[in-house]
DNA sequence: TAATGGGGGTTTTTT
DNA sequence: ACCCCCATTA
């Protein structure tokens, strides 16, 4: 009857044809997740339910893309496409697009990132003069991430600052001012950022007559990942299904890695004491792996003090594979050859580029090894990190997109008007002051700033005249234009600024090209605008050369990005305490947990082929010869070693390298130690 | 008074 | 790449 069901087993088959109240459906790493959702969204459109009476609510928006793309293969018709699928983040964007007006929301409101969020911080701190004085304040980096902890934990201040920032727990009260300035700002600029996304999706979901039409609007809700959902996610969910007990939650506890965005793998756990008549079937059959990589992951788990990861069994065995490798490398350099030399070899062996990954802890530890990638000509794409998105320049016209439907929002004029020679955040704010009527508002419609823009003037250096007129004019809108000649209108006039900003002008103009042709269909500019800055496109750094090949890539991804992945084959690099755990993480023993569950997700990436590499000496500087040994993860414990074949690659001599299975020659380590030292 | 350029130290993970 | 601080310049 489904087209699914035959490649399913007994479990999935029961998770896919669940009909019922609140199901929770607890999914290792590679027991059919996606697979399982699929075929569940399959039943539910066999069985009649309108497609966009389904909301789907996944982690990224290519996880929504990937169960609708299976479902569509599945039934060969197009009804998939309908499937509401999105993130918390998107769907709560066009909720609130479409409702705008009786959430009192202005129409083409903004939505800005975190680092937009922390700048406006920064603003009002200033503003508020409680930089001053003895008492340290967090930077705003770090008060945009308390503020965000607080809303979406729904925990107060004080308890937080105790947890996070406990060296100016007495600041509290400057704070919270800072942040009711902060959200005052924010509604009198017409700009959301991403927890105003969800805090306006959850009061809309509470309120009585607008909540029951949005709950009503779905037969289903299905949440992916739900092992990283937060307090406020929660609130929206609960608020939605008040009035239906159709809910299906899929998740698995051993992969809750958001921790630090405020996630909690006890709503997946608590969930039987939350929701009334819930149903929960476990997927304990692991497709993806080999029985080796399994050994490596039940190791890793069985480590967890709590020990409450389940145990994969392998589903169908995955022969003639390697054992895993435990590589222990003299330092990142040689690493770097070595992942490559691998790699290479795997190619040789049939393993496309694109088959194969490798994880890290942190974006920037894969630094040396695009370079040594570059230098081979082997060609790769990055995943986290540094995006597109936040490249300045793409700010900047994200920024214009903005303003183009919201001249309100100070923060993009803040923005660009520094783009001008000659002006700094003081010209800028007095600039910004010229354009406000008496009452301190700024304008809502462009023929306003068109009024007052020769007093903008007056407080611009003249040098910026003819570049900041230009940029007001072109924003803006005409009637009967369409969005994406506008965007380009936008972008020409962007281009001197861009052209005096930067020392490398040409390749960010291209930059900014791609973006306008994004906006092609688009119904106004402040949707593409929203729609880059929650689902920016993965950046890749262009750092490798000709490719060897078309279409085929080595993946460089974080393992946060890689969550979901799947690869032939793994490289795990700078597995050494410090990097992995990152000691950043090692203030709280949940911390050191979460790092562990994210070990355990870089290794269970793995299909077939899983290496590990250690470097044991990091250089510190540049100049010198200053460095420092490191030990190997704490996470390769002596049981985990125990399910790897380990092996000591570094050169003995510089121009001779050795493979052996021989333990570490702590001898040689210390003279060598011993030697930089006189 | 502001802007700008140089220098030095630092960088976890992301919607 | 970014931030902070300081010296120099408009």
């Amino acid at each position: 009857m489904f087209a699914f069901q035959p490649e399913l087993n007994e479990r999935q088959r029961e998770a896919a044809a669940f009909d019922g109240g609140p199901l929770r459906v607890l999914a290792g790493p590679g027991t059919g997740k996606t697979t399982t959702l699929a075929a569940r969204v399959d039943v539910l459109l066999g069985r009649g339910v309108a497609p966009e009476r389904i909301l789907l609510l996944t982690f990224t928006r290519r996880a929504a893309r990937d169960v609708i793309g299976r479902v569509r293969a599945s039934r060969g018709d197009d009804r998939a496409r309908r499937v509401s699928g999105g993130t918390f983040h998107s769907i709560a964007h066009r909720t609130l697009r479409h409702h705008a007006p009786s959430l009192g929301l202005p129409d083409g409101f903004g939505v800005i990132d975190q680092v937009d969020a922390a700048d406006l911080m920064d603003l009002i701190r200033g503003e508020l003069g409680v930089v001053s004085g003895a008492r340290r304040l967090p930077k705003k980096t770090t008060l945009a991430s308390l503020y965000s902890r607080v809303v979406n934990t729904a925990t107060p201040l004080g308890d937080v600052m105790g947890e996070m920032t406990p060296w100016c727990a007495d600041a509290v009260g400057d704070v919270s001012d800072i942040f009711s300035a902060f959200v005052a700002r924010k509604r009198s600029l017409g700009l959301l950022d991403f927890d105003d996304l969800l805090l306006f999706w959850r009061a809309a979901v509470r309120d009585e007559r607008l909540g029951a039409t949005l709950g009503a609007a779905y037969d289903h809700v299905l949440v992916d990942e739900f092992q990283d959902v937060n307090q406020l996610q929660w609130d929206v969910l609960v608020g939605l299904r008040r009035h239906d007990p159709r809910l299906t939650l899929i998740g698995d506890d051993a992969q809750a890695i958001y921790g630090f965005r405020g996630a909690s793998a006890r709503f997946l756990l608590d969930a039987p004491q939350c929701l009334e008549g819930l149903t929960t079937i476990s997927l304990d059959l692991n497709y993806r792996s080999c029985e080796a990589v399994l050994r490596v992951a039940n190791a890793v788990a069985a480590d967890a003090p709590e020990g409450f990861f389940s145990v994969l069994r392998e589903a169908t065995p995955i022969t003639g594979v390697a054992t895993p490798v435990l590589e222990h490398c003299a330092d990142e350099r040689h690493q770097s050859e070595r992942v490559a030399d691998r790699v290479l070899e795997l190619y040789e062996q049939g393993v496309a580029l694109r088959h194969q990954a490798v994880l890290f802890r942190a974006a920037h530890h894969s630094a040396d090894l695009e370079l040594e990638l570059a230098r081979r000509r082997i060609p790769f794409v990055k995943y986290g990190g540094l995006r597109y998105l936040e490249a300045a320049h793409v700010k900047d016209l994200v920024a214009a997109f903005r303003l183009a439907d919201n001249p309100r929002d100070a923060v993009a004029w803040f923005r660009l008007l520094q783009r001008m020679p000659g002006v700094g955040p003081a010209r800028a704010r007095r600039a910004i002051d010229a354009l406000r009527d008496d009452d301190g508002h700024l304008p809502t419609r462009h023929a306003d700033v068109a009024d007052r823009w020769p007093r903008v003037c007056d407080a611009l250096p003249h040098q910026s005249h003819a570049m900041s007129s230009g940029l007001a004019h072109a924003l803006e809108t005409r009637a009967g234009e369409p969005v994406e000649l506008h965007a380009e209108r936008i972008r020409l006039a962007l281009a001197p600024l861009i052209l005096a900003s930067y020392d490398d002008p040409a390749p960010r103009l291209e930059d900014l090209g791609a973006l306008v042709a994004a906006c092609a269909g688009a119904a106004r500019l402040s949707d593409v605008a929203a729609d880059q800055t929650l689902e920016p496109p993965a950046s890749t750094g262009d750092l490798a050369g000709p490719p060897l090949l078309d279409d085929d890539w080595l993946v460089l991804s974080t393992v946060h990005s890689a969550k979901g992945l799947e690869f032939d084959a793994v490289h795990v690099i700078h597995a050494a305490d410090g990097n992995f755990p990152s000691d950043m993480s090692l203030t709280t023993p949940e911390g050191l947990e979460e790092e562990r569950r994210l070990f355990y997700v870089a290794v269970t990436r793995a299909r077939r082929d899983l290496r590990i590499y250690v470097p044991l000496r990091y250089h510190h500087h540049r100049v010198g010869d200053d460095h420092s040994w490191a030990q190997p993860s704490r996470f390769l414990s002596d049981a985990v070693r125990a399910t790897m074949v380990e092996i000591d690659v570094r050169p003995v001599h510089d121009e001779t390298s050795t493979v052996s299975a021989a333990p570490l020659d702590g001898a040689a380590l210390v003279a060598e130690q011993l030697s930089q030292l006189w």
